[in-house]
DNA sequence: TGCATATAGTACTAAACTAGTCCTAGTTTA
DNA sequence: TAAACTAGGACTAGTTTAGTACTATATGCA
């Protein structure tokens, strides 16, 4: 339904809390027990966003992670980047496979589209926001004209929280 | 990894088809093989676009389906709607459950604003442009300025039609 | 050197969702 | 009444997502 996978909500919530404190390294277990996620998970999403140079890593005793740049040079679109590989609206965006009737096919192009004002979106706001530390500075106001619903984007993340 | 599905794909190809002979009526049939989809499909989804007032139908013999008003008055939001119900690019953004840590999370009322910057972005984008049939008017110019991937969106959905 | 504490990587399983098909019922026209 | 349509729902197979477990590797300290 045109929507992130719960993983990538996840993630987004760790930068969120690794940005809170960007001088601080957190371990893994700290990053779930203050996430209220699970250890497992948490784990497995900072190994993917170290993967992809969102946050640095130190091993050993006293390791743990932290932002590999500050918050305001992360973008929501690197994040889904990182956890959801090249985004793409359609099927086959962004791949090297050609349709058969792809002269004739416009609605193909349009799509195209759509995902590129779509990425633009993302590209504009920045993980500072995201983790709602901006000052209410020019960054939001591209963002900010809509109505918020006024629910957290977790109800169901919450479960999982409860259940720890 | 935020892409809509194969079924909306085809669906916007058989509004497409649709869009190009607004006074035809076309059964299930002629679509299935205009579109080179598969015809249980096609029926599926026009049975679905039916029920959400995009298109028209006749029953009985000389039966079929039209669109249930211009193209241009319909726009990619609408077929999304349609199709995957209310957009929502997190878990519980729209429904009525609420976070055990609303409060204090703020990722999610951030990830609300992006939901609404790219639903403004379909609200933009209409079936005639999504048809290829916007005679290069003021309409397109919005989304126009993205350097198009020059690839039909179609490529896995060619496997199927390429079968039948 | 040996141990405790970390991350790194991979493999596996269960659950959920998507796509596709089939069957039966209802409607219209000739 | 038969033929040609749409309407709706149930069902299945396949794929993806989420979550877990296990092993390997790196670091610091006694």
């Amino acid at each position: 339904m045109l929507r992130i996978s719960k993983l990538t909500d996840y993630a987004t919530v760790i930068l969120a809390r690794l940005a809170a404190e960007p001088a601080r390294r957190f371990t893994a277990a700290q990053l779930a027990s203050q996430t209220r996620l699970a250890a497992p998970t948490v784990s497995k999403l900072l190994k993917q966003l170290h993967r992809r140079g969102l946050v640095n890593s130190t091993r050993g005793l006293h390791g743990g992670y932290l932002l590999a740049r500050p918050a305001i040079e992360i973008n929501a679109a690197q994040i889904l980047d990182a956890l959801e590989g090249p985004m793409a609206l359609t099927e086959c965006a962004g791949s090297e496979s050609h349709c058969c009737i792809e002269a004739s096919c416009l609605v193909g192009r349009a799509w195209q589209r759509v995902n590129l004002a779509i990425r633009r979106s993302l590209l504009e706001i920045t993980l500072l926001e995201l983790a709602g530390l901006s000052s209410g500075a020019s960054q939001t106001s591209a963002l900010d004209r809509g109505i918020p619903l006024a629910l957290g984007s977790i109800a169901a993340r919450s479960l999982k929280r409860e259940a720890l």
